[in-house]
DNA sequence: ACTTATATACGATAACAATCGTATCCTGTG
DNA sequence: CACAGGATACGATTGTTATCGTATATAAGT
């Protein structure tokens, strides 16, 4: 029931490590592994499938120029974000953005947040 | 790496069956193998199965009274979108529900949803 | 050249998700 | 009361995710 052909969405764990990636840029298995210790009690052999993994499904790219292979996200933060909101919009909120948006809101949120928002809203007016 | 404690994030097809019983309020396995047929092509024992563990999991609860059982959501719909709300945030968002939001409006919304989305901004404000 | 440290590759495993087939168990009707 | 229709219960199966252990390869020192 998971789409396998195109917008693939990346896993909890796939996730964790894309973060990592956006956060640092590129980096080798041994340093996202560090940075990823932090908080994941993960092995060091996980995190290298899990890439390996990301590879195949080209959710990462990788320089192999080196022996330690550089890996770096495919797609950019942004961009992977609006995909998963929109999945999320489809399934949980049927269809409407703007339920998704308001639901939010509605959680809790600031009073400088509440005026980005509001900034953002006219400018996308015109 | 899921929690099974509390808070327990419902699965693609358990949240297919959650929004049928959103929808149709209480519901017999018929009821809602045939509402989620016009769309999915699954089973009847499939659609039992997912319940009963939607139930072990208490997901739903369920009226055993009659001898076809009756199935409602255990928890409302707008509790359980803030849950998946929040949860993409903290994986996705950095934690920060204004990113999530900007994200998502930015993605592409039509005026009656800005206009939706700032009435609410203003209601928000006292 | 040998050894050591460190990389990747590969395979196995356990848990979970989704799907059914089959068995069993009522219950209303003739 | 027997039985046919329809309901639940119970595995079994397949695929995916996450996790490692072990094997193998390679680069750098000594």
């Amino acid at each position: 029931m998971a789409q396998r052909k195109t917008g693939l969405k990346p896993t909890e764990a796939e996730l964790i490590l894309l973060n990592v990636l956006w956060k640092m840029g590129p980096a080798t298995v041994r340093q996202i592994h560090e940075s990823v210790s932090h908080t994941q009690k993960t092995g060091y052999t996980t995190v290298l499938k899990i890439l390996q993994i990301m590879h195949e499904k080209t959710l990462v790219i990788r320089d192999e120029s080196n022996r330690a292979h550089v890996y770096a996200a495919a797609n950019s933060e942004v961009h992977t974000q609006s995909s998963l909101l929109k999945d999320l919009v489809t399934k949980a909120f049927d269809g409407s953005t703007s339920k998704l948006v308001m639901r939010a809101i509605g959680n809790s949120i600031s009073q400088k947040e509440i005026d980005d928002i509001r900034q953002l809203l006219n400018g996308l007016e015109e």
